[in-house]
DNA sequence: TTCAAATTATTTGATGTCAAAGTAAATGGC
DNA sequence: GCCATTTACTTTGACATCAAATAATTTGAA
């Protein structure tokens, strides 16, 4: 069914059932959840036949982004990538198996290794991260330069307020 | 890290690395998925202790919200859900587990089943929509009545350029 | 110096999800 | 009325993720 009509019939009958509750606030974090997931879902296709999801292209970017070298510690690159150390370990060996990355031992902490992102690697995280970008312009082409800014305003508020309840829960 | 800040460094750093294309609307959809994640993980939290989670909350809420006897066939659960079958199936052998529901045969149509909400289902989910909604509202608090409606109108006109984009890919 | 504590990465076990196959029953064109 | 098609739910298999436990190493305080 059509998400945006979902959406508001959940917040009608929500209001017919609960007249005593506010969901004005509740309805916000509706759509932004079903807008994410649907932005992600599209963004994760656009890469699929590069053989690598999305996890796996934010562990490619994040080394590519890194400049020089491409070298990053696994630590660094969960910090990064907000993911857990389980989980990144289970996108790097993906990656090691594709060639797109390589794990050397670290010279000076042997518990800790170095990720270095190879030529093979670099190329796909560049081509997709142009279908990406380009994905997301595309689907916010039907605003106006001074409503994305706007959007953008608003969300880095949202933002700001999260960090907050994050470090004082 | 703050996600702010990462969010910032990581368009900062691409747009260093590739200046020739542009980040503006991946940056939004970047602060859309950050903040969707984050807010769908403290609404987890705050029902956490009922001892559901925000998937099979979904399933009693669409139950509660349908007035009257609270009973829908899986099919009618899954579309409003927007949840594939095989999630609903399980969410659904969860839930009869705790008691939150019964399913029942359809008179009607053998091949289907009724899934009906019990008093102790109705009461958790009753106990959850209050935390949720309250705390969307919590979180918002900072926003005026204009901002949070100028917030709302932006989302629905994102949604409607999402709904599009589905219906014609 | 020595050893307890902290750090780093991986492994393990559990969860939640989906796609596709499987099972069962209703429907409708002929 | 018959049988292929459609519909409805469940099961199976695969995958990604996380939390917790583990193993190896470094660090730092006594």
């Amino acid at each position: 069914m059509d998400p945006q009509q979902l959406i508001s019939e959940t917040l009608e009958t929500w209001v017919k059932e609960r007249p005593d509750l506010n969901f004005e606030a509740m309805g916000v974090g509706l759509k932004l959840d079903v807008i994410a997931t649907t932005t992600m879902g599209q963004a994760s296709d656009k890469i699929a036949d590069l053989g690598i999801n999305l996890g796996e292209f934010d562990v490619l970017a994040t080394l590519r982004r890194n400049g020089k070298n491409g070298v990053l510690t696994p630590t660094e690159i969960a910090s990064a990538a907000m993911v857990s150390p389980s989980g990144l370990t289970h996108r790097l060996t993906q990656l090691e198996k594709m060639g797109h990355i390589i794990r050397q031992n670290d010279p000076n902490d042997r518990r800790s290794s170095l990720v270095r992102l190879t030529p093979q690697g670099r190329k796909i995280a560049d081509q997709a991260i142009e279908r990406i970008s380009q994905h997301a312009t595309q689907s916010l082409s039907s605003f106006s330069e001074d409503e994305v800014e706007a959007l953008n305003a608003v969300l880095d508020k949202v933002l700001a307020m999260i960090s907050q309840t994050i470090t004082a829960p």
